[in-house]
DNA sequence: GGGGCGCTAGTCAAACATGAATAGTTAGTT
DNA sequence: AACTAACTATTCATGTTTGACTAGCGCCCC
C-alpha cells in the first residue's frame, strides 16, 4: 500500500521528536488501520525502513521503567522533501484503484496553501472528467476485441461511478475551502504540530 | 489483496486444466494487473499457495521443445467450493476500502444466478444506505473527540461519496439484469468456460 | 540467412504487510 | 490487597507482492 510512507513521514513530522507507539496511535484514531491497512507491523516496518533510507533520522532512545526502549524519530531534510512531493502527488493525481492515497494526501492538506489545494482539487475535476472520456473510448474499442468478456465494460464504468461519487466529494469541499473553511499553511490558525491530549 | 485468490480460482475454474501463462494472460486482458496489483510473481505465488493448501491440484507439467515447463491446474472440490464462498462474499458485501473485490466478483457474477445477483445487489444497495446512516452517527460523535483533528470527518465523507458512485452502478446494472442483459447460470447462452483465442 | 522484435513461460531476491504474541504498567474495583 | 482489564511499546515468523530478469521460440523483413 503505498499510503503508508505518506502517513507515517506526516505523522512524524506532526509531532516530531516521537515514537513508534504515539504515530500509530494518531493514526488509529483516524482509523488508517482499516482504510490503510496499518497493523502495528506495518508502522514500525516503515519506520526502520525510512530512517534506512535517510528520510528519517533516529533521535533517542529512552527507557521507563522496565518497559520496552522506545526509539524516537525526526524528519530529516530530504524526509521533508519526500513527504511534500508524496503530498502533492497524492493531493493532484486521481489513484483510481487505490482510494487510501486521497485519505492520506487529505489528512496532510492543511500542510500545502489553501490556494494550492484548491487548485489541485479543480485539477481533479478535470482528471475526473478526462477519465470519463477515457472509459466512453475504452467501453467502444471492445468492439474490436471479441474475446474479451463483457464484464470488462462494466469494470471501466464502475471505477468511472466512483469517480464521480470521489468528484462530488472534491466539489463540495472546494466550495466551503472557498468559504474560508479550515485553516491551511501560512494562516492564523494553521495546524502545525499536532495536539497531543496527554 | 484479497481479491488475488478469487481471480486465480475464478480464472483456473474457467480454463481448467490450465496454466499459469494463460492465466496471467487472461487477467491481463481485464487489466487486472492495474486495479489489482496483479504481477507475474502474484499469480504464480497464488497458483502455488492454493495448490499447497488443496484448492488447486496440479494435474500435470508438460515440456514444448527446450520451453520452461508448464505445470497445469484444475480446482479440487474445496477449491470450487471456496470460490463460491468467495465470490458470495465479494458480491454480497461492500468493502468500502477495497475497491478491487467487487471488481474481481462481478468477473464471476455469472457463474450464479440471475435472482442470486439481483438480490446480493440489492442487499449492496441497503448496506450504503446503513453505511450513509453510520457515517452521519460517525462525524457527530467526533464532538466529543475535540482532539480527532478535522479531517477525519472527511473521510467518512469521501468514503461515503464513493460508495454512492458505487451504488449508482449497482441501481443501473440491477435495472438491466432485470431486463435480461448478459447470461447467468442456468441460461441458455451463460458461459461456463472461456473463449480460447487460440 | 541473419538480425531484431515480440511472444511464451516462469523464477527469484528483496521489499513489504500481517497480526498474534510478549511483557511490563497503571488504574479501577471489590 | 488481590485481581483484572486496558494501555504501553514493540518484535517476529510467516506470508504476499514487486517487477526485473532469464531464455527459448517463431515470424517478418530486408
Amino acid at each position: 500500500m503505498s499510503s503508508t510512507r505518506l502517513l507515517i513521514l506526516g505523522a512524524v513530522r506532526i509531532f516530531q521528536p516521537v515514537h513508534g507507539y504515539l504515530v500509530r496511535r494518531e493514526l488509529l484514531s483516524w482509523h488508517a488501520d482499516r482504510w490503510a491497512h496499518l497493523n502495528p507491523g506495518s508502522v514500525y516496518n516503515a519506520l526502520h525502513t525510512l530512517a534506512r533510507d535517510g528520510l528519517l533520522q533516529a533521535v533517542g532512545t529512552e527507557t521507563a521503567g522496565r518497559r520496552p526502549a522506545r526509539t524516537t524519530y525526526r524528519l530529516t531534510p530530504d524526509g521533508e522533501t519526500e513527504f511534500r512531493l508524496l503530498l502533492r502527488e497524492a493531493l493532484w493525481n486521481i489513484s483510481p484503484h487505490d482510494p487510501s492515497i486521497l485519505m492520506a494526501g487529505w489528512s496532510f492538506a492543511w500542510a500545502l496553501s489553501r490556494e494550492e489545494v484548491i487548485e489541485a482539487f479543480e485539477h481533479r475535476l478535470e482528471q475526473i472528467q478526462a477519465s470519463a472520456r477515457v472509459s466512453e473510448l475504452a467501453i467502444a474499442d471492445l468492439a474490436n476485441h471479441p474475446f474479451t468478456p463483457p464484464h470488462v465494460a462494466e469494470h471501466w464504468r464502475l471505477v468511472q461511478a466512483r469517480l464521480e461519487g470521489e468528484a462530488s466529494w472534491v466539489r463540495n469541499l472546494i466550495a466551503r475551502l472557498q468559504d474560508g473553511e479550515l485553516a491551511f499553511a501560512g494562516e492564523p490558525d494553521a495546524p502545525s504540530r499536532g495536539t497531543l491530549v496527554d
